[in-house]
DNA sequence: TATACCTACTACAGTCAATAGTAGTTTTTG
DNA sequence: CAAAAACTACTATTGACTGTAGTAGGTATA
């Protein structure tokens, strides 16, 4: 388990990571793996151009992500810097081995039959990418 | 969208269809599905066996199941008889296409090479049948 | 020192699930 | 037939999570 829990929800409706994160949270995150080192202040003056809301709504969002440990919080002077723990990638390859082992446990075999539908429907190169993965870890297994 | 909304959230962390239902709602599901026809009194008592709830909390979660069109609900004389409104093995069926296809949509990379991982890690017999999947639907592709 | 900016703490509304009570209707039974 | 039992509909409460924001108090710089 190395999602702290709670972040990982997975609502396959929504865009994105607002598939595991509030909307805001989304919006948030996104804006930090953009900048590296922001403050409160700089990610509320990105999501005002957007959107109205207060300085201290972002602030709440903010401690919550931290709280998730999404952002890294380091008190600069007296600023809190607040950068992203793990980088958008990472973050997205956890989500999908949660979302996927999580998957794999309780219903393996309409996953594994919908996988080849699903990526040979809407995209074949996924699916030639999937086959050389699983011919590589056969040579690997053998060898 | 097969599946109403609401439904879908999935929590990996959680076992079996409370992945995608209530604690409760997954456990009446399975009793609906051992069942095929059902009152409310009758999910009641088997439910009883195992915890103490009230008759009313069983018929609001079997009302729920029957908005979400997981149950069908007929009046037969005075009574509603309730039966599942899709068999398990759909409804497993269409939680792992919807999660699975979400997952797709934002996730592909990361998705794709763990599933390889998994698999092969944790059971090399569904790796097989990933492949074999594979193999059978390029064969249709081709001819 | 006053103003501006920052943080901590608190609060409230909305949603969803679990839980259960009340009221009203129907059925069964003495 | 009337009373009890069973059943349904509607409503309410509570607890998590998220979005939203206010207040209070600290710090720094003009």
């Amino acid at each position: 388990m190395i999602l702290p829990k709670g972040i990982s929800d997975f609502k396959p409706h929504k865009m994105g990571f607002k598939k595991v994160l509030g909307d805001l949270e989304a919006d948030v995150m996104k804006i930090v793996w953009n900048s590296d080192e922001v403050t409160v202040r700089n990610v509320y003056e990105k999501l005002r151009l957007e959107k109205d809301l207060a300085y201290t709504t972002v602030m709440t969002i903010m401690s919550r992500l931290a709280d998730k440990q999404l952002l890294k919080k380091q008190s600069r002077g007296n600023v809190f810097i607040y950068s992203s723990a793990i980088s958008e990638e990472e973050f997205a390859s956890q989500v999908a081995s949660e979302v996927l082992d999580g998957l794999l446990e309780d219903f393996a075999e309409p996953a594994i039959s919908h996988i080849v539908d699903t990526l040979s429907s809407k995209d074949e190169n996924k699916l030639s990418r999937l086959e050389q993965l699983i011919k590589e870890r056969r040579k690997k297994g053998e060898g």
